[in-house]
DNA sequence: GTCAGATGTGTGAACGTGCACACACTAGGA
DNA sequence: TCCTAGTGTGTGCACGTTCACACATCTGAC
């Protein structure tokens, strides 16, 4: 900066009011822009984050095993989404998967050392330690997914997965099945208790606690596993509520193992519409979930806090419409 | 830094010392490290960056579309691998997927703008404007694959493609298999390339050019456009040879609407064994490849080049052996 | 008793920026 | 002529570190 400002003849308190914006007279400024063209200077980052006291990087927190951020489509997205925002608002996305306890600590750490502005916070559980950390930090955050039991002052984006669930069993149901099962993934976090709770409600009457088989992820080895419990308790089996499209590959596998036809025998739904779901055949009917706008919004809100705005919705709830297509 | 060398009664030097190595007496460092607890002292990165003129940051650029960056779990796996030896060594790693010109643009700012000190590149070809940068600027680099015809004083780590190509044909022509066929993706890439080429030397007087099918993408749904390729132009095919994991899932669900039976009447093998192998039914025969190796070895290279050190080879291959499931 | 070397410690400058303040010039009104 | 408000510019300090250098103390050998 200070060549820059030899070059054209000013000093430096005139080129960093053409960065930043002041008075400054168009012969300066037309002598300054030149110059810096000529010599391609870029500022020093570090330099303008040390004075401003800040770090002009975001965190992306998922609280996931590393395992399940490879094989989910649907965190892809929602990282695609949201690195896209952060980086036309010129801030850098920083990836923390947090898997094990060393991951805690580490994070942690990076988490107060004044590493990150601001942070998304995606599949997060009542429990995580990292949730105490960043509310406690009063760091400007965003949940994917809303947790009803925590940090009311944080905002979060996500879709209403109990409606939906209730939709998209409802209209299993209007196909003419009668025992219907669900394999209910990660029941420990909201997501996946509020699709069972909607699943519940929709089925009224027609409910049985035997057809539920829990599974703890939301990946393809537990769809299929799910549905080989859910076989052997009921063989009469017609109709199969998958808490995800991943999980619902894994169901099909199973049943054409099982030498059950999808969807003549038994129709199957899943959840997310990730690339998964025009992976199967047939084809899922599933719950459409925008992963890019939510990570988009996610990130806009975490910027709306960073420019000093006032979050006044606790949150966004954004449509996710059901695809209905052959699984049943 | 300054408060917890008044609060130990020393000065900022010692202070640094204890951080940074030197001579410290026992006393003094025990004082120090006892105020750091005590204030919860972290040190500023920005601060250091800046005296030190480095950013403690790696980039990962992953040269692929988006969605191949969703779908394929053996960039994931680099990702995870690489990210794991970075941060042991305390380096933060940032993701940049360039897509679009915009991307190229964009990312091009970023490498000039001093926000990374090294660089991973995966999936690199020869014409990407990406390379000529980070060649241009000398930043320590990486990269996964070995582009042969660019750079040769940037080092690079992936496996043989070539040779585990051939061994992995010949096992399948072991089998019995008279009329083989390959669905060959991303031939524009080397590896790509390779793996058809040992495809080619491997089948010997067997080859026939009308049983490839070349496809642009590594993935599910290229996999089974090209096996419905190949089907249409030789009915009587016995064996398949698929680009990718990936690919060969998408080649078995193709075979199976046609009503072939794998392994019995068509044997398939894949690439990569990632978590498709397992996920397929039969299970995939396939060359395994340690992505997280990979990326672990990757970042290695940054790092050592980054404490200036010389590498001598030229690259790294790592083994890749076959695994034999039931696929064929 | 002096000197050299090893072992510690404090101080000032520098890294590259933003910001507050002081200052200079101009135009227009009293 | 003087004052004021608006417009433009330069300067010094601060941000939180690292590093080189100067300096202090101690030990042992001559």
């Amino acid at each position: 900066m200070h060549d820059i400002a030899a070059a054209a003849g000013v000093s430096r308190g005139t080129v960093s009011r053409v960065l930043n914006g002041g008075y400054v007279s168009a012969t300066a400024r037309a002598a300054i822009e030149r110059a810096i063209r000529e010599v391609g200077y870029v500022p020093n980052t570090a330099a303008r984050n040390l004075v401003m006291q800040r770090s002009q990087a975001i965190g992306f927190i998922v609280l996931e095993p590393h395992s399940l951020f490879l094989e989910d489509p649907n965190i892809g997205g929602i990282m695609l989404g949201a690195n896209a925002t952060l980086s036309a608002a010129d801030y850098q996305m920083v990836n923390l998967v947090v898997d094990s306890e060393r991951d805690t600590a580490r994070i942690t750490r990076y988490l107060n050392g004044g590493f990150v502005d601001g942070a998304i916070i995606v599949s997060a559980r009542s429990h995580d330690p990292i949730i105490q950390v960043v509310g406690g930090l009063a760091l400007p955050s965003a949940f994917v997914g809303h947790p009803r039991d925590l940090h009311p002052e944080i905002p979060y984006v996500g879709i209403d997965n109990l409606t939906s669930a209730e939709e998209i069993t409802r209209r299993l149901v209007a196909t003419g099945r009668r025992r219907i099962g669900m394999i209910a993934a990660a029941v420990d976090r909201d997501s996946g208790a509020d699709r069972l709770t909607g699943f519940r409600q929709a089925l009224g009457p027609l409910f049985d606690d035997t057809l539920i088989a829990e599974v703890p992820l939301y990946d393809f080895a537990c769809g299929a596993k799910g549905m080989r419990t859910l076989l052997e308790r009921e063989p009469n089996i017609d109709g199969v509520f998958a808490a995800s499209d991943a999980v619902a590959a894994g169901a099909i596998e199973a049943l054409r193992e099982a030498g059950r036809n999808v969807p003549a025998d038994v129709g199957v739904v899943g959840f997310d519409d990730s690339s998964w779901a025009t992976r199967t055949r047939p084809n899922l009917s599933t719950v459409h979930q925008p992963a890019d706008d939510i990570g988009a919004q996610a990130a806009d809100m975490v910027l709306r806090q960073l420019r000093g705005e006032q979050i006044s919705q606790r949150g966004v709830l954004l449509p996710s419409p059901i695809v209905w297509r052959a699984s049943a």
